[in-house]
DNA sequence: GATCAGCATATAAACGATTACATCTTCCGC
DNA sequence: GCGGAAGATGTAATCGTTTATATGCTGATC
């Protein structure tokens, strides 16, 4: 049976708990509790009113349920866009991240709405605005700083989140991290096994958590092999390729250059890569670079590069999946998932000598 | 003056227009009338009641106002994840789409919202239930096929809807896309130009309209300049780095070896560099190979690569406005746009002889 | 057989906005 | 001085749910 409604035409409406009342013979109340399962109603009752619904394929309108209740089943996620960057390849791998949520978000009666931030101050107002106008039951957002005001302000609301990363004093909230520390750890202690002395940290800028646990990490594996540190040879930066080829034009040459590079996504990647280039450098034989990877790409760099990868969207679907608990009235503490790269390693013993 | 709301404590609620009427002494009929602007209310009172809204921070209800006018005040988009292609670099410039259309949206009183769909069967459905559930007043999709199951309903319908991309008859409905079919055309001479006879063409599958553009441009490239065209050099699959490099092997191999590449966008180029490379070929000397961009980043590529840049948030934009004007009721026909991506040329003249 | 518990269902009041319609002033013209 | 138009504001219905409370019925108990 087909039914046809339409927001111009004077056909039938769409059906409502009255239609179905009409139809079943029940009130709207007894139909109502029917549809959700309340266990005041028979299960008889229950099945004729569920088989009337699915017949005219009714849907709930969510405005008046959502009305009625105060729950807006809406889910928001904050989408940084950097446009200070331009048109640089930027922040793409949120495509991934939103799929991931709204595979969790899925069998949930949760709706995904998406609000661009253009910077921390924007994301800060915009988490505001959300909790103060009711615009959401919960939210995820990423990018956290150091000291994040978005965090300080949900929990002082006691506002269900998720966060994807994490401020140092990571207590108290919800979140999915990647273990940045040990990340640029591992490839910097990578490095030095293959012989490097002076090694480069790509990093973003230091106002964001993570770039201090990459700091934090990359100085960890210098101080374990006794080593000094090579502090000199930190780029901080927006993590477009032209920031990843402008770091390696200036931190590979010069009387002390890098010779290894720990980079931190994709297009400063590549970019380090168009900067050896420049140099007339190798980073086959003369420079040893570790990537890092969201996007499984880096196998098709020239030369392929020994990479941390991460699924991206695997952080998509804890975050959903954390979030639909915290809504439902779960408390942070256990909410907390700390995802450790995967290391491929593509020229594992050709790494270049100092 | 500060107010505080929370869903938890029992401190003062949202204030609603019931709240401003008691503030102001008015009805809450007109305090709505004021707040909408009607002119039945004069400009004094307006003021007084606007001021007092701005006071306690009144933001209204879109859900109540939802209920009552009938329209959702969201906009839709549906974003394509495929889950087929694995873990692979796919589908990533939607972030860039998304972040476009936000623009547009951001002064009007429409809230984006994201519905994630698998494949184009996936997607016929969701455009159903967005339809048939009012979920949103309009809805932005992309991914349009030779015949397109949503254009069809959605025109049926009536419903306000702005594609990226167009079917073959291409009239109407709103559309913002790019000229494929151009694109593929002006690469193919390009390579005609620099003596190249065997030409590989690098295309989505042959479902989606474009595809068939391109492969028009294509052979229309060879016709004009008097020689067989390459039908046997056109590889389709799915867009990521493995089915370029795949179809670099593939067509760079053999008796009569492609020595052009037309590139349909990033993840493929990257693969196909990847193939040449393994094949022993210089995407410098050997063989040509120009890209198709989205994220302006083939200038990083080894090596740096002559492209067809479409800054893709641009598309966004388009689609955003006119979204909100074919959601107030202008009619499809004028909202239609077609970019022509600009050409890099990278390698003006060292384009390889056959 | 009246009382009452327990159960299934119904009635009606919200939720917060919009808006058709009613009411009340004011002021003008005759 | 009265009818009536115009203008400003108020009253109340409405959108489609959910849910507190009421109602009516059955059957058991004393």
């Amino acid at each position: 049976m087909t039914v046809r409604f339409s927001a111009t035409d004077n056909g039938p409406r769409r059906p409502t708990v009255k239609t179905l009342a009409e139809l079943t013979g029940y009130s709207i109340a007894t139909v109502s509790k029917a549809l959700r399962d309340s266990p005041a109603v028979t299960s008889e009752t229950k099945a004729r009113i569920r088989a009337a619904a699915e017949e005219i394929a009714y849907a709930a309108n969510p405005r008046a349920a959502s009305l009625r209740t105060g729950k807006t089943m809406q889910a928001a996620v904050l989408v940084p866009v950097s446009v200070a960057a331009g048109s640089e390849w930027n922040g793409v791998e949120y495509a991934e991240i939103l799929s991931g949520i709204a595979q969790s978000l899925e069998g949930s009666p949760y709706q995904l709405s998406v609000h661009i931030v253009r910077d921390a101050e924007d994301g800060r107002t915009t988490a505001e605005r959300i909790v103060t106008q009711g615009l959401a039951d919960g939210m995820i957002f990423s990018g956290i700083l150091v000291r994040d005001p978005r965090i300080d302000f949900l929990t002082g609301r006691d506002f269900p989140f998720v966060s994807l990363g994490r401020t140092a004093q990571s207590r108290g909230y919800a979140y999915v991290d990647i273990d940045s520390g040990w990340v640029a750890a591992e490839a910097t202690r990578r490095l030095i096994a293959g012989g490097h002395r002076r090694i480069a940290l790509i990093n973003p800028e230091g106002r964001y958590a993570y770039a201090q646990e990459r700091i934090e990490g990359f100085r960890a594996a210098f101080a374990e092999a006794g080593l000094p540190g090579c502090d000199d040879l930190i780029a901080e930066g927006d993590l477009t390729a032209r920031f990843g080829r402008d770091s390696a034009l200036r931190l590979a040459a010069g009387d002390a250059p890098a010779t290894g590079f720990v980079c931190v996504n994709e297009p400063t990647t590549l970019g380090v890569l168009a900067g050896l280039r420049d140099l007339g450098l190798s980073a086959e034989t003369d420079v040893s670079v570790i990537a890092y990877d969201d996007l499984n790409v880096s196998g098709y760099f020239s030369p392929p590069l020994t990479t941390h990868f991460q699924p991206v969207e695997e952080l998509g679907r804890a975050l959903g999946a954390f979030l639909i608990r915290r809504m439902a009235g779960e408390p942070p503490e256990a909410l907390v998932k700390v995802f450790r790269p995967r290391l491929i390693a593509r020229r594992p013993d050709r790494l270049a000598a100092a």
